[in-house]
DNA sequence: GCGACTTTGTGCATGGCTTCACAAGTGCGT
DNA sequence: ACGCACTTGTGAAGCCATGCACAAAGTCGC
C-alpha cells in the first residue's frame, strides 16, 4: 500500500493530464460492450501514440496482460482510483452569468465523478433565484459548504474583474482546488491549485496557426520548394 | 521580411500557447495607463518566470530595450501580429444548447480579435430561432460561410455523440481550425488543427491532486518523515 | 508440452523546453 | 565624460517527455 502511494506520487503531470482521456475512451469501449483492448486500440481512441499510452499506464502499475491487452473494466477502475474518482467530489460554481448557468446545466459532471452541490453569486439581487434544481446562494455560504459538505473544488465563472475577489473568498473558506474560467491570472497561496480554461486563448492559438498557414500560401508563389507540409 | 517569417515559423508551441496570456496582461497594463514594463513585472502578471517570458519574446524579435523594459503598446502590437490578430477572424459556433448559447453571448470574443459571424445547429427545429443578434442557421450554410465570409474557425459546442459528424461537416466545408468543447477525440485530416476544451478533464486533474493531498494527510499519522512538501 | 505469435512493460536515445547565469546594451546622476 | 545600476537577450546546462526497440510474458493451436 505504501508502494501504491509511492507509485502514485511519481506520476508525471503530463501523464496525469492524459488519464482523463483514457478513462473516457475506456467508457466508450465499455458502452459498446467491448471487454478488452490493446494499447494500440486504446491509444488511437484517445488520440495518442501507443508507446505513450503504455508508459503512462505503467506509472499506475501493471494492469495489462502481455499478448492480450487490457481489460476495460479493470483499467477503468484503476485509472478512476488513481484520479481519485472513486468518490464523488462536491463542486460549487460561482458566478451565475451565461457561462455559470451553462455549466450548472451541464450533465457531464455527474457521470464523471463530480456533483454540483451549490451555485453562488456575489450579486445579492441574484441570490435566491432558481438555476435548474439549485437556488443561487450568497458568497458567505462558502464556509459552511466546506465545513458541512466537504466542498473541495470551486469553479469560477465570473467576469475577469471579480475573479480574484472570488478566488480570495474560496481560499479563505478552505478551498484548495480552483477551476478558473475567467480570462485572468489568479494570485493564490502555493498550496492552492488553479487550472484555467480560456476559450479566447485557445482561439488565439488557432489563429496563430491559421495565419501562419495562409502566410505561407502567399509566399508559395515565389518558393514552393521549402517544405510546406507540417 | 523573409527573416520575419522564418523567425515566426520557429516559435515553439509552448511559447505560442503563452503569448495570449502576455497579450492579456499587456492589455491590463495599458488600461491602467502603464506605458512600460520590465520582463519581471510582465512575467508576474502573466504567471510565468521572467526568464521564460524573455525567451518567449525573443522568438518574436528584439522588441525590448536593455536597462528599460518593454513598451506596452509596441509589445502588444508585436504579439498581436505574431498571433495573427491584426485582422478579425470570423468564427462560427455549432450547437446551440446551453453551452453554445453561452458562448454566443460571450462578449470576450470581439475584444480579442474574433467575430462570431454565425451560429448553427443540426436540429432543423432550432433553425431560425434567435440567439442574441443571430438566427440559428442550418449546417448546409457552412459552405457559403467559408466561401463568402472567409470563415476559418469553427467552434463545436454539441454533445459528444454528434461532434464527429459536425467536425466532418466543417472539414468538408473547408474549415481547418476547430475548437472542440465536446468531450471526445475528433478524427480529422492532418492539415486540420483541433484544440480541445474540456472542463471534466480539468476537474479530474484537480481531483487527482486533491486526492493525493488528502491521501498523504491520512498517512501522516504513521509517517510524517517522508517529505510531504511538494 | 511446445513453438509461433501477440502484446505489454521498459531501458535507452533523442529532442524540446526550462532554468541559470552573464555579457551586452541603455539611462541616469554626477 | 564616466561609472553605476538596471534590464534585456542568449549561450549553456539540466530536466522532462517522447519515441524506439526489444526482452519478458502470456495465449493459442496442435
Amino acid at each position: 500500500m505504501s508502494a501504491d502511494v509511492a507509485a502514485r506520487r511519481g506520476i508525471p503531470d503530463a501523464s496525469v493530464a492524459r488519464l482523463p482521456g483514457y478513462l473516457q475512451a475506456l467508457t466508450n469501449f465499455a458502452e459498446r460492450g467491448i471487454g478488452s483492448v490493446s494499447s494500440e486500440e486504446l491509444a488511437t481512441a484517445a488520440g495518442v501514440s501507443s508507446a505513450k499510452l503504455r508508459k503512462d499506464l505503467s506509472h499506475l502499475g501493471s494492469y495489462g496482460v502481455r499478448g492480450v491487452g487490457y481489460e476495460v473494466d479493470r483499467l477503468s477502475y484503476e485509472i478512476s482510483t488513481a484520479l481519485g474518482l472513486t468518490q464523488d467530489w462536491p463542486v460549487a460554481i460561482i458566478g451565475m452569468g451565461n457561462l455559470g448557468r451553462a455549466l450548472a446545466a451541464y450533465s457531464g459532471f455527474a457521470t464523471r465523478g463530480f456533483n454540483v452541490i451549490a451555485v453562488l453569486d456575489r450579486d445579492a439581487d441574484l441570490v435566491g433565484a432558481a438555476v435548474g434544481e439549485h437556488r443561487i446562494r450568497p458568497m458567505g455560504d462558502l464556509g459552511a459548504l466546506v465545513r458541512d459538505d466537504r466542498l473541495a473544488i470551486g469553479v469560477i465563472a465570473t467576469p475577469a474583474d471579480s475573479a480574484q475577489e472570488v478566488a480570495d473568498h474560496l481560499v479563505s473558506a478552505g478551498v484548495r482546488s480552483i477551476l478558473n474560467f475567467a480570462p485572468c491570472v489568479l494570485d493564490v497561496p502555493d498550496d492552492v491549485m488553479v487550472r484555467k480554461v480560456d476559450m479566447s486563448t485557445e482561439l488565439q492559438i488557432l489563429a496563430f496557426h491559421e495565419q501562419r498557414r495562409t502566410g505561407e500560401l502567399d509566399l508559395s508563389a515565389q518558393s514552393t520548394v521549402e517544405g510546406v507540409a507540417l
